[in-house]
DNA sequence: ACAATTAGTCACAAAAAGTTGACCACCATG
DNA sequence: CATGGTGGTCAACTTTTTGTGACTAATTGT
């Protein structure tokens, strides 16, 4: 292990079974923890509080209280996130 | 999970505990499995030997045997494999 | 006051991924 | 004919990741 791999780290942030999806989904607007819970057919309310916890950490994810209606949370890109974004239109395309 | 993830199947193809760093060790040029076991340290040949049969069926990997000296066999990247390479760069750049 | 919706947490269980060490077959060298 | 290097496979174990179901706390609606 000489040799860093320096996209390492990037993969590991978006590895696991539903860090893609949620990804994915991030793109067309805020998330909302119950209602991408329904989107992400199968998955556990535990994994998906861990996986927003970590594309959090990871910085990829701004997480904000909206202090409204139903007092809620939302979670949305933030710049290095949105940075991201044409990296995954050019995976799509080797698909 | 009504809509699909389509960068997902390529992000799985590259994860795991040592893909990313054999498609980064590929990029130097043809991988021979002993060697790269050794560059890889703490990987079990069995891991390796997963990884490279895996990158071999995502294609992005190309594996021939070389009827030479003592006889061996080489893991390199396919075209397709080498597609992938401006996708990293741009990955390591945002890191 | 009571129920529902918000967004979680926690302990435990199951499943997936990785490691260990033994073993195998092929080829070349002494 | 044994020794060492090639590239693996296999069963058993450990570690990591994911799922299950119960529970919590704050806020809102009836």
């Amino acid at each position: 292990m000489q040799e860093e791999c320096p996209a390492e780290g990037l993969l590991k942030m978006l590895s696991g079974k539903w860090k893609p999806q949620i990804f994915r989904l991030a793109q067309d607007g805020p998330l909302r923890f119950n209602s991408l819970l329904r989107q992400l057919n199968g998955a556990s309310k535990q994994s998906v509080a861990l996986a927003l916890k970590e594309l959090e950490a990871a910085q990829l994810l701004d997480k904000n209280t909206v202090r409204l209606k139903p007092l809620h949370i939302e979670y949305s890109l933030s710049e290095k996130g949105r940075e991201l974004i044409p990296v995954f239109r050019q995976l799509e395309l080797l698909v």
